[in-house]
DNA sequence: TAAATTATGGAATGATCGTTCAAAAACGTG
DNA sequence: CACGTTTTTGAACGATCATTCCATAATTTA
């Protein structure tokens, strides 16, 4: 038929989300993108339309990788207090260990884009609220099998998950400190333990330490 | 002894916040400060020396005015848990009010700049650091009172609520619905309850509502 | 091998970016 | 009323912005 594309799209998007989540989607130019992607301006004008059709390639690229959503879909049979946990530490251990401090994709795209880009921000809410609805199942579940206090209604606490995600991710770029990051994580945690329980489960935990170090 | 300025330095910073506010650091331009100042540009350099420093000096003031540190450090002597359910409810009546979504500009910045700009990291850590300290000596305080469990460390419990706060501005973006925005509310709070006094508590409640509509 | 089709490379576009500068305007002082 | 000083004003600067376009290269089909 024709020339046959150089390029992997894939793996373009690959390195514009790596670009986008540094520098954020206004910061992030053009002649950064060609430099990023080792695509020309030519054929990234071809493939995407323009720089908001490769943003919203790399953000939905970004979201369908979706690591937070699968661990809460998947189907994990601990309790649902085990399996938070295993999501704070990881958001923990990405923001401790990550040099450019770029946070979350997504968090960074509400608070830059979220009140200008209506298209966006409807992607965005509707990616947080399926997050939502996956958090809330598992907490109704875990409240039914008795894992969970009943006191609360299982919408309000997903979306307490949710907000206490962004602000950790948001509390990353800036304070990247392990202690600091567990500190935070610890006590959203805390809050699906029941009380008096607290110290007694199993294995390593996040919200304990030896000692309080300065 | 020479021309008089036709400017109060106060109000066009006051200006300039709303614009940085509402549209972030890169994406205001001179112009646009031009615009919303009603100052020329000349002006505006001879003042503030660059963008940057005009940035700096809006970031300063909007920090100096300090709702939410003010409030748990003023002499109020209800119990922690009242004080910060008045901040919560502040910052949901923030965010459910805005037409603009403009959310918190200390969020904001640390989101766009902070991993690129030291000296603003450094202002913005400092001024989180201030509010942390100020949050856990108030907790320290009502745990001896007996106001508190003192089963966490108040530094931890401190950093909880600075993340939750960030949480909940990056969220008033997205979703300023005052229910979604009570719910994350009413979730961190109940986190400083008392087990078994839920729900007794005197005064209008941010954590409970007469039915979980839809 | 010639024609058709698609990708690539890089120059060029007009607009806007942050910043600078020199002249005009407005004051206090002699 | 002139002088010295500072502010205001608006034009102008080079750099960079996102985007367009066309000649050239590379491949398949006839």
């Amino acid at each position: 038929m024709a020339r046959p594309r150089e390029f992997d799209r894939d793996q373009v998007v690959d390195h514009a989300i790596e670009l986008f989540w540094r520098k954020g989607y206004t910061a992030a130019s053009i002649q950064d993108l060609v430099a990023a992607t080792g695509l020309n301006r030519g054929s990234l004008y071809a493939t995407f339309g323009d720089k908001a059709g490769l943003f919203a390639a790399a953000v939905d690229r970004y979201m369908a990788a979706g690591n937070v959503q699968r661990l809460f879909d998947s189907a994990d049979e601990r309790p649902f207090v085990a399996v938070l946990r295993d999501v704070l530490q990881g958001l923990v251990d990405a923001g401790a260990a990550d040099p450019h401090r770029k946070g979350c994709l997504l968090t960074n795209t509400v608070v830059e884009l979220g009140p200008h880009d209506r298209a966006v921000a409807e992607s965005l809410a509707g990616h947080l609220a399926e997050l939502e609805a996956s958090l809330a199942r598992r907490i109704r579940a875990a409240q039914k099998a008795g894992e969970l206090s009943s006191d609360r209604p299982p919408r309000a606490l997903a979306r307490f998950v949710v907000s206490s995600i962004q602000g950790l991710r948001v509390m990353s770029k800036l304070r990247p400190e392990r202690r600091y990051l567990e500190d935070i994580a610890g006590e959203v945690l805390a809050r699906f333990e029941r009380p008096g329980e607290e110290g007694r489960s199993a294995g390593p935990r996040l919200t304990k330490r030896k000692a309080e170090r300065r």
